[in-house]
DNA sequence: TACCAGGTGACTG
DNA sequence: CAGTCACATGGT
């Protein structure tokens, strides 16, 4: 018994994030005391737990590895060895010492000048290095330039696709599309909604969602569908 | 134990 | 555009 989905509104997505911020509160995202600390850590946590990415960031910093400068002249296999705890440490440490190249050859390993860039240049330059995705980038975007860019993850794609909203295109470019179209462009406001609905998928809208102590079950397609019997089904379904 | 976690790049229909 | 695979550690 599921329900149709429908194209949401800007009602919808402001109502989403006033409800998220309700129940659980700010999320003070991203936790990082520089534009270095951050830009590593979205590097690091590529699909990994950030627990995982912890370990490995009080590694680089107790290996001295703690700057633009200090990437760009450690060994990769040193790198690697340090940023291990991490997953996938190969190809990270050479991520981050690629992205230490392209600072020290285009702006003298500094981040000050590139994030003087306007945001679509910006993004274009940030996705044309190895290992710079999307997600990434608008992370570096939001979180270290703090210009309005609406970061999308699995995490969102699951929550609208439960919700069940209709977002077309159904990838990464859609999704932004859809929730920088429909929200005030605020720095802000995007960073707190992506970490509000990072930390409700880490908790409740799971990859098995636990619908009967879900704080929004009530704007949910997939809660209601779950918890709710025919009999006493309080969701008009579209 | 097997599965999962704040993706990306390379490659195939 | 959508799907598949390699990449890898640590927690439950």
């Amino acid at each position: 018994m599921s329900a149709r989905k429908y194209r949401p509104n800007a009602i919808d997505l402001q109502r989403l994030f006033d409800r998220m911020l309700s129940a659980y509160g700010p999320q003070h995202w991203w936790p990082a005391e520089s534009d270095y600390e951050m830009i590593i850590g979205a590097i690091l946590t590529q699909n990994t737990a950030w627990r995982n990415v912890e370990t490995a960031l009080t590694q680089l910093k107790s290996a001295h590895i703690w700057s633009w400068d200090e990437v760009f002249e450690a060994q990769i296999e040193t790198l690697a060895e340090v940023v291990r705890p991490s997953g996938y440490f190969n190809q990270k440490a050479r991520k981050i010492k690629l992205f230490s190249e392209f600072l020290d050859r285009e702006f003298g390993r500094s981040t000050d000048d590139l994030f003087q860039l306007p945001i679509d240049n910006l993004r274009k330059v940030l996705l044309a290095q190895w290992g710079i995705g999307p997600e990434t980038a608008d992370d570096i975007i939001l979180y270290a330039a703090k210009k309005p860019v609406f970061v999308i993850d699995k995490y969102t794609q699951r929550l609208t696709s439960r919700l069940g909203w209709e977002i077309k295109p159904a990838n990464y470019e859609g999704h932004r599309a859809s929730f920088e179209s429909l929200l005030p462009h605020d720095a802000k406001m995007f960073g707190e909604y992506h970490a509000l609905i990072d930390h409700h998928c880490n908790t409740t809208c799971q990859k098995t969602p636990k619908c009967a102590e879900c704080p929004i079950v009530d704007i949910c397609n997939t809660g209601a569908a779950t918890i709710s019997s025919p009999e006493s089904a309080t969701h008009p379904v579209a």
